[in-house]
Order: C-alpha cells, then structure tokens, then sequence
DNA sequence: TCCATTCTGGACATACAGTCCAGACATGGA
DNA sequence: TCCATGTCTGGACTGTATGTCCAGAATGGA
C-alpha cells in the first residue's frame, strides 16, 4: 500500500456504503481527476486497481444532469454487459474539484429478469376466437387475485386506492357491462355495494377531492 | 431556502448521483449529526424535509461493517414497504464527523418480480389478460349477419324458426348476461321487445308449443 | 385520545327486465 | 271476398336490479 490519500479517507465511507448496498452489481470508483487515475475501487468489476489510468475523457462530453452531476449513461463493458453509470465531481471545502465518483451499475440481471417478465406477458395468444367470456365471476376474482398477489397484501388489507385501481381494470374490461356483476365485485372485494358504486363514480369524475 | 449549508455543497454531487442512479426507488438523506436534523433529501419516500428531526439514534448499537460505515440493515416503512439501508459518517477534512449519509433502498419492487420469478415454475398461469370482449354490439351483428348469409334472407324475411335458432346462438354466446342485450337484439332482428322475450321463454322452456 | 376520512347498511328513487294482453297483421283456405 | 289461424306488436304493468343518499359505525393518523 501507498501513503492513505486524504480524499480516500474523505470520502470512503460513502463510496463503501454504496457499494454494499448495491451488493456485487455495483462498482464504485474515485478518480483523481487531475492525474487521471483510479483513487480506489469497491466491488472492481474489470481489474483495475488504484493508480490505474481513470480514461474519464468521455466525461467532459457529456451534458450534466444537475450540478456536477453527470448521469445515467449507458457504458457497454467488454464481455457484452451493460452498466447504468453516474458520476459526480467531489469537490473539497474551498470548493475546487478534488476528485470524482463513478458508480457503474450492472444491469445485466435487470435486464434478464425483465425480459423474462415481458416475454411472459407478451405473445399472449392471437384470440382464436372465444366468442363471448361465459365465467366472468371466475374472471373477477383472478383479476383481484392478481392485484392482491402482486400487491403482496390481503383482500381485506387494501386501501382505497387499491380498490380504485382494481376497479379501474375491472371496468376496463368490460366486467360492468354484465347484469349482476356490482354486488359479485363487492363480495369479492370485501366492501359493500355502495362503496364500490362510490369509487365507481370517482372513476368516471376525475376531477379532484375536497 | 436557507443559507446553503457548506456540507450539503460539498456532499450533493455524490448524493445526487446516488438518486439519480437508483431511480425513483432509493431515498438519499444527509443528516447533521450532531442536531439530529436532516440537512437534505433527495427522492423522499416519506414526508421528511430539511431541518425535519434525524431520528438516528439507533445507529449507535449498530455493529459497524466497516469503518464509519452502518448497513446494509433492514427497515420497515409504517406502510409496509421493506427498505435496505446504509448509511455512512461523513467527515470533514480535518477527520471530524460532519455529517451522517443514509440510503434507502426501497426493495419491494424487487421482492415482487423475485416472488413472481420463484413462483414460475408451480402455480397457473395468471393469464394474461385477454380481456372481456368489448363490442358486444358488434357481435351481435356479427352472429345475424352471419345467419343471414348462409340463409341467404335477409333480416325482415326471417321466419319464426330462424330468429329463433339466430337467439339460440346468441344465448349460447352468453350476450343476454349483458345489460341492454334485449332492446340491441330487438332492433337488430327487426323484432319487438315482446317477441323476443317471447322466444327466449320458447328457448328455455323446449317441451311443447301452445 | 381525538379528529377526519372512509365505509357501511338500509331507505329510497329510478331504470330495466320480463310478462301480459288486446289488437294489428299476414297468410291461406273456402 | 271473407274468415280462421297463428304470429307479431306496442303499450301497460310488475317485480327486480341498479344507482343514490345519508346517518352512524369503523378506521386510521396525529
């Protein structure tokens, strides 16, 4: 090791909480902007270490998105990963920029997982003709099911604005349209019949509350 | 505003970058130590302001993970919402603490799509969503047009036994659980109310003919 | 704890579904 | 042509579903 440079102990401490936070998808590297060089680096996700060159060139290019504050960009890494980077000019107390923050966040996984999500949801069947829906009882409370799930809380324990979403798309699909179905929903959802014709009426009136 | 606080000049970059990065999902909050006050927040997932109480008291019994640095440590929003959070003890250059940096993750979404992923394999499929026919009107047209043309009469010439085979198909498509179904059908057969409700009846009750 | 918001069950008004019927109409046989 | 027969129709009518309203209960935050 070399002698402890003052701004690695400055600011160490916040790089090291990022970097744990984010767990091993995140890397986070403080650059000595003057030489162009790597301060230190948590989670190293290429090998470099400190002293190596920072190649922060691309930098000055780039449009800031507050003060001193550059990001996200898109970097490519060699091995086809994608990082969502941010950096940020750290600056000491007479205000002159001492050094710069890098976090590089591997998206990777993200993008995996959530192109699983879509692909699961997308090519749904071409609609090979149903004629008309004949369960629609059994399709309300798949509908509320599924908000329940997703919402990771009981039927009982939603509030209102849960029940104005599910009702949003419960009307988007056309379930009021059937005879019936206001006191099948309100069942389902655990409320009463007029509550549910009063977040009904909130749907079709959205102008404000009082 | 106030008059700016020389720690949040210094430290806003980083804090920002930090926001910035983690989207909508991560609360980033500088704390004045020493008043237990919070100096800045970016992205605040609850009401808190600037100059609002800190509330870090139990940062003392945490076990540090390195030095000056606390978390990752989970914490409980009053609405459910799981956060991990780190934080880390800023201190100025001459080694003293200046201020305290927290990052809350907000990892529901996370837990959601990790739930969803792990319960792929086993439970049904959620369907995904082929909605409820929407036009019925245009049914309707549809299963007479379609009557008509292999019939080749058209809708004013239909005899008593083609409206009611036409009604027979009509109900089997479940139209008459929709509301308003009769009067459409009515009009689009050229028919009374009455006649068919009559035919229904017909329809429902098949043992004889007065 | 208190206050404010939201929910609820029931009373009520209205709209709609379904029934009934007297008469209109169409058809065909005498 | 007239009548007989069966069907259709508009309209009146009833009961049920839909939708509104409100006072009091429940709920949730400060």
């Amino acid at each position: 090791m070399e002698i402890p440079d003052p701004r690695v102990a400055m600011w160490s401490p916040a790089c090291q909480a990022v970097a744990l936070l984010l767990g091993p998808y995140a890397e986070v590297v403080l650059h000595d902007a003057g030489r162009d060089r790597v301060l230190a680096i948590w989670n190293p996700m290429t090998r470099r270490e400190p002293g190596d060159p920072s190649l922060l060139g691309e930098l000055d290019q780039l449009q800031p998105s507050a003060h001193d504050v550059f990001g996200p960009y898109e970097k490519l890494l060699a091995d086809g990963r994608r990082l969502s980077s941010v950096s940020a000019v750290l600056r000491d107390a007479d205000g002159q920029p001492s050094a710069v923050l890098c976090i590089n966040l591997d998206r990777t996984p993200l993008d995996q997982a959530a192109a699983l999500l879509a692909g699961f949801a997308a090519p749904s069947v071409p609609r090979p003709e149903p004629l008309f829906e004949q369960d629609w009882t059994e399709r309300v409370h798949q509908v509320i099911g599924s908000y329940v799930r997703t919402r990771g809380r009981p039927v009982e324990r939603l509030g209102r604005e849960d029940r104005l979403a599910v009702l949003a798309e419960l009307d988007q699909a056309g379930i009021f349209a059937v005879r019936r179905a206001v006191p099948v929903v309100a069942g389902a959802l655990r409320a009463s019949r007029s509550t549910v014709y009063a977040l009904l009426a909130e749907l079709k009136a959205p102008r404000n509350q009082p």
